[in-house]
RNA sequence: GGGGGCGUGGUGUAGUUGGCCUAACACGCGGCCCUGUCAAGGCCGAGAUCGCGGGUUCGAAACCCGUCGCUCCCGCCA
């Protein structure tokens, strides 16, 4: 070993001990006589001291030394001399007095900051991604990360789960995501697909009598990313046999609480989580993954409209829709360009417009008063609740597009007042999620979900006459705005599972193609099973009030899911591609 | 595929109603001085044709057009 403590634990009760340490030049203050360096390794930092009197040669050594060198020092552990305390450190009782040191490595001076948290263009940070997580920030979110990751499979572990690997190179099931794929060398014209999530796999180890299975799962999807998307992330996978959703998600709950109570001491969390349907998350925030720290709920104001003689909000109605709106408390001075880039916000979920109404100190102010009387404002108002200073904001349109328009609105505007208490954790969960999406551009019904989901049973009926009403066994964990985990309870039935896919207007032949191996598995016993799969990556990145998930993976890809650190993805030689039995089309002009 | 933002020494920023910019500040980097600092301090120094290309102008970091890169968002994400 080159080193016999770390930097991060010697204390007063070592003083007199001889040690030897290992780390880099975190920051180094040459006196021209005494040098003092603060050596950094991952448990903490040290600092020695280079004293040219007692110790020439090593003090040449630190004279030598610069930012990032790689250093090992060995010395005597002494109580720093009394007012010479840092308590800003863990290690700032003492101070090592070095009588020894090599340098290890040089060190390049770095492309940027190491010892500070100074903000760094992202670029840059991921090309030089090994230097940019030797920073405390970075480092600090991979220490927690493998905690959360750590506690997960101790929890389950106790609760009875085992930890089972599932395929890498697995089947291409097109529907969903894009699919990664992945050449075969030794069957020309065909290809792996790397797992969207382990689904399939999971459900069939259900079959297979395992009954409590997880694992710290990566899932690939090839589609575009977002600051909470990557083209590979990493999800608790669970499933359970012999359960039904209430016992799914009082467990998911234990140990989200427990681990929360552990783990993040520090964070709020309403307990037992709120619980809500799926209508009833749109209806109050106009999202189905609602941010919970805070209230400006939306508000209805359907019947109002419905007296009234404004043209859009009657339109609206009579075409069965809806007309709500939103108080943003403290905006009523807005200027006409900021109302319009709300309205614009409104219009980029579909919404054909939106009408203000401001209540400054003289009265109503509307973007509409031309067909509402300032009685009729004052009524809307008053339905919002509306004080002096505020701004109403009111979409008239399908219940859909009121809820997106809306509660893009809430979602914008609740950042832009911070409203939002940054220590809460507002877990919750929204259950009651539609079975199907009418996809309008094939015409035809998408799993809203997963096409494993099964249907509630009360609505079974539905199945046949109104597939759009039928609600399916499937729940969502939201916390702070963020969609954490989805889960359903599955089919097990073979019949059942055939029924949905045909009405995903999958026909019999590409079911058995495709699903043949789910159909025949269900004729075997399988059990009623169910389960769900939190995103680590979004979680950890809340823990730490990480905006982007980038900064809780250690070697994560850009907004072009390029690695800019490895350069990949990259050409391959033309030898690789020939035992593929590929060949690459030339790129459209 | 579309929209917004950003791009100035190694890093982070200032400068952007065109002229005082022969581009400023902090950190970093190099040298010298300095024995109790911990964002050490002091002195000196090097380092940027302002992402790239074109245009307008007597004059462009700044204005216009194009383009590239990064980023956030929409679409997309069973």
């Amino acid at each position: 070993m080159y080193k016999s403590k770390t930097c991060g634990e010697l204390t007063a009760q070592d003083a007199g001990k001889t040690v030897t340490l290992a780390g880099w030049v975190h920051r180094r203050r040459d006196h021209g006589g005494l040098i003092f360096i603060d050596l950094r390794d991952r448990f903490g930092v040290t600092q020695i001291v280079f004293n040219p009197q007692t110790a020439p040669a090593a003090h040449r050594v630190g004279s030598d030394a610069r930012n990032e060198y790689v250093l090992q020092a060995t010395g005597v552990v002494a109580k720093r001399p009394a007012g010479q305390e840092n308590p800003a450190l863990a290690t700032g009782e003492i101070e090592v007095y070095v009588t020894d040191a090599q340098i290890l490595n040089a060190a390049k001076a770095p492309p940027f900051v190491i010892n500070k948290n100074e903000d760094v263009d992202d670029s840059l940070r991921l090309t030089y991604r090994y230097l940019d997580l030797r920073r405390e920030r970075m480092q600090q979110n991979l220490i927690l990360r493998h905690k959360v990751i750590k506690f997960m499979r101790d929890w389950l572990d106790a609760h009875g789960f085992i930890e089972i690997e599932t395929p890498i190179l697995t089947k291409s099931t097109p529907e969903g995501a894009r699919d990664y794929l992945v050449p075969s060398r030794v069957h020309p014209g065909e290809f792996y697909a790397l797992p969207q999530s382990p689904q399939q796999f999971k459900q069939l180890l259900m079959v297979a009598g395992y009954e409590r299975y997880f694992q710290i799962a990566r899932c690939m999807r090839d589609e575009d990313l977002r600051a909470d998307r990557q083209p590979e992330f990493t999800q608790l996978d669970l499933e359970m046999a012999f359960v039904e959703q209430e016992d799914v998600l009082n467990l998911v709950e234990a140990l989200f609480t427990d681990l929360v109570h552990t783990l993040a001491p520090e964070r709020t969390m309403q307990t037992p989580w709120p619980r809500m349907t799926y209508d009833q998350a749109l209806a109050r925030y106009g999202s189905d993954k609602p941010d919970l720290r805070f209230g400006m709920e939306l508000t209805d104001v359907s019947d109002l409209a419905a007296s009234s003689e404004f043209a859009v909000f009657k339109n609206a109605l009579r075409a069965g829709g809806q007309v709500k709106g939103v108080r943003l408390p403290g905006c009523a001075e807005y200027s006409r360009r900021e109302l319009d880039a709300l309205v614009d916000l409104a219009k980029t979920k579909a919404a054909k417009g939106a009408v203000t109404i401001a209540l400054k100190a003289d009265g109503v102010h509307s973007s509409a008063s031309k067909h509402m009387t300032p009685q009729e404002q004052q009524a809307y108002v008053e339905r919002l609740g509306g004080q002096s200073g505020d701004l109403m904001i009111f979409v008239a349109d399908s219940h859909a597009v009121v809820a997106a328009a809306l509660g893009a609105l809430r979602k914008e505007m609740g950042a832009r007042l911070k409203l939002a208490d940054p220590n809460a954790l507002a877990l919750g969960w929204v259950i009651d999620f539609p079975m199907f999406e009418w996809n309008a551009e094939e015409k035809r019904w998408d799993a809203a979900h997963h096409p494993f989901t099964s249907p509630k049973p009360e609505d079974m009926a539905l199945l046949d006459t109104d597939p759009g009403a039928v609600r399916a066994n499937s729940y969502d964990m939201v916390c702070n705005g963020y969609e954490l985990a989805s889960g359903s309870i599955r089919i097990h039935n073979r019949e059942l599972q055939a029924k949905i896919f045909s009405l995903l207007n999958i026909d019999a032949e590409r079911q058995r193609l495709r699903f043949g191996h789910m159909l025949e598995a269900f004729e075997f016993g399988a059990p009623p099973h169910g389960g769900m799969a939190p995103g680590i990556d979004r979680f950890v990145a809340i823990l730490r009030n990480e905006d982007n998930i980038r900064e809780v993976m250690a070697f994560p890809k850009n907004q072009w899911a390029q690695d800019l650190m490895m350069h990949a993805p990259s050409d391959v030689d033309a030898d690789q591609l020939k035992l593929l039995h590929l060949e690459i089309a030339p790129p459209k002009p």
